[in-house]
DNA sequence: ATACCGATTAACT
DNA sequence: GTTAATCGGTATA
């Protein structure tokens, strides 16, 4: 409660939201949603752009795959709702949600942000002229999440998702299979990755009542 | 203990 | 189109 009493508009994704079955159908619902973080003081935000869904044990491009449980992975077979950051290629931490119900280890992976609040603190994280929130890496930057992050609550922590009423058409909505995960064999093409259009994107509001 | 690999990025040609 | 950077995760023994 008191960590969403900064929030003036737009309503944080509750529970029952995160734990929905279909992963595919989160991952879609997640384009135009907004995400918070308040970490080091902070507050920055951005409408999600661009995710990719992983279906658990079934799917070979997840790290959950055969049932997979290790002490990285373990965050994912926790309720959905949770953060899930994990280190990849040694530098970046990528930011998932974790989705479905205690023991299922289903999660989406945010890949793109159009920045909303807190642009010139995003700015700040990245080196200077090289400010992007496309890609997952440079998002997680942008918004200051690190491996500390991993675990976190998101109905009730320092990082939240909200819906701001924005509605995105299937039209606006391109689907293809996921970004290097080739390991995977035939799963490696199933259309698991959504984005909105450029066209699209650039049409989310950026105006509106500040959060600060 | 050792070896291989990766849900990426940036800087190249 | 190519490739180096970089280090924890994971499997193997």
């Amino acid at each position: 409660m008191m960590a969403t009493m900064t929030h003036e508009k737009g309503l944080t994704l509750v529970r029952t939201f995160y734990q929905q079955e279909d992963v595919l159908l989160i991952a879609r619902s997640l384009l135009g949603k907004v995400i918070v973080t308040e970490i080091d003081g902070e507050l920055t935000s951005g409408y999600i752009l661009e995710t990719e869904a992983y279906a658990g044990i079934k799917d070979r491009a997840s790290h959950a795959f055969g049932g997979r449980r290790t002490a990285r992975t373990e965050t994912m077979y926790g309720r959905g709702g949770t953060s899930y950051v994990y280190l990849c290629y040694g530098i970046h931490c990528l930011f998932n949600v974790v989705t479905n119900v205690e023991g299922t280890p289903h999660a989406v992976l945010v890949r793109a942000l159009r920045p909303l609040h807190g642009i010139e603190v995003m700015r700040k994280r990245r080196a200077p002229n090289r400010f992007t929130t496309h890609g997952p890496g440079t998002l997680s930057q942008a918004l200051g999440i690190r491996m500390e992050h991993n675990a976190t609550d998101l109905v009730n922590g320092n990082i939240r998702i909200e819906d701001h009423g924005v509605v995105v058409p299937s039209k606006a909505v391109i689907i293809s299979p996921r970004i290097g995960v080739d390991y995977a064999g035939a799963d490696s093409l199933l259309p698991y990755r959504f984005r909105i259009a450029s066209s699209h994107a650039s049409l989310l509001p950026l105006t509106g009542k500040s959060v600060e």
